[in-house]
DNA sequence: TTGCACAACATGTATATACAAGTTATAATA
DNA sequence: TATTATAACTTGTATATACATGTTGTGCAA
């Protein structure tokens, strides 16, 4: 339907599959005008895309450079499921449902969820194991006026997928913070900590298209098996 | 200069100092369009930006919902100086220059600065203190092809503006990688590592607008000190 | 041969227009 | 009264045009 987001995809498949070879510069705009038969103002929105996400370098006067984007990093930039990432590691993956329930909110949950004392909320508790070590230890709580019914087997495939597909939420934004903090005795417990004394925490806040608040995760990591990848841009003058 | 940066900026004065009040919302794009005098294109532009970086959320058929944004952020994200960092904070800090030489590039560097063997790269060593503690370790190289002359007054003060306003380098993105590692024996005797066991390390790789890679960082933390706060937007569908 | 001017081409900014599509309040209707 | 249509808003997509500005190679002139 979207042509900008249709021409996006299609040069961001073709720059992954080094469809331009070592040119390393992808056609000027003109070019991909008469190519994909739309305007340059269509072309100009589907390259600024290209160009936030980190796949190409728009210079003036010279053309777009394709940035050699590393095919398996470890992508925990944007919002990225665990689903989603196991695909893209290489290594045997699983995922275990320690918990499943629906719980009160406590005072932490209600401000970190923006839910009324009392009111009910859904709690996650899943561990992920990568080559046979449990090394991720992810707690979810999802607001339960938006998310009314989950399942066992939604927790164990993906979760965001069953949002998105089966309830047609729009997943849009979030604010993540990264830390460093001792073990509890949960961690301790489900991940196979190895000896370490750190354990390195991701807490999430996620929005949905219309800024409402949904959802709020802990996902805690052994620190040797953690690894963030960021593409940033500097800000704008 | 150009019309959208400039109201793209004014708009992100006057969210910040809640221009708008409790509104949560943002004048229409119609209503800017009177009021900037520019063209709806125009408002389009700096409304993304804002978007883009979690000022706003877009509603259609709604308008521009304000997102308060945490002020006393730690904002690692983005390509952010510690000069820029510190103003952000309101503790007390401070920066000794360790070291500043001119090195030739071993295997690690050559890989790393994309230069020759034997080349010889800016070497910078700088701790920086938050608060009377010594808990950020800096170290950076920098292509000297493009950095011919780099003083420690430049260091200890900000060597971004005196590459960006003395140089007229345009810095314009960086890939980033956050790990969690052992302290090695430099950072035992440099840092007030406290007793900690992990160091938590920023590796970014930091390239001007023309693509050219121009420097390698090293940003080495102790965790109990470390942050790292992010807005992320779910990939385009 | 060297250097400079210029044409050709690249991206960047700004505007105007048209229509699609989602939201909301109002007014007409059952 | 309750429901439904509608009008008047909102943002989203797509196009066309004009000119600014940066890059590069060609060819003329010294």
């Amino acid at each position: 339907m979207k042509k900008y987001l249709a021409i996006y995809h299609d040069l961001v498949d073709k720059t992954k599959n080094n469809y331009w070879g070592e040119a390393e510069m992808l056609p000027s705009e003109n070019s991909l005008t008469l190519e994909y038969d739309v305007s340059r103002e269509t072309i100009r929105k589907a390259l600024d895309l290209l160009a936030q996400n980190g796949y190409i370098q728009k210079v003036r006067g010279k053309g777009s450079v394709i940035l050699n984007v590393n095919k398996f990093d470890f992508p925990v930039s944007g919002i990225v499921s665990f689903k989603e990432l196991a695909t893209n590691l290489k290594m045997p993956t699983r995922t275990i449902v320690n918990e499943l329930s629906l719980i009160e909110a406590d005072e932490k949950l209600q401000y970190k969820l923006d839910v009324e004392p009392g009111e009910t909320v859904w709690k996650v508790v899943r561990t992920r194991e990568i080559s046979g070590e449990k090394v991720i230890l992810d707690k979810d709580y999802f607001n339960k006026s938006i998310v009314p019914v989950l399942t066992k087997k939604a927790c164990e495939d993906s979760i965001y997928e069953y949002l998105e597909n089966k309830l047609n939420l729009k997943i849009s934004y979030a604010r993540k913070e990264i830390t460093v903090e001792e073990p509890t005795n949960e961690d301790r417990e489900l991940l196979d900590l190895d000896g370490h004394s750190n354990i390195v925490i991701i807490k999430s806040v996620v929005y949905l298209d219309d800024t409402t608040l949904f959802q709020y995760t802990e996902s805690r990591h052994r620190p040797d098996k953690f690894q963030f990848v960021d593409f940033a841009r500097r800000t704008q003058n």
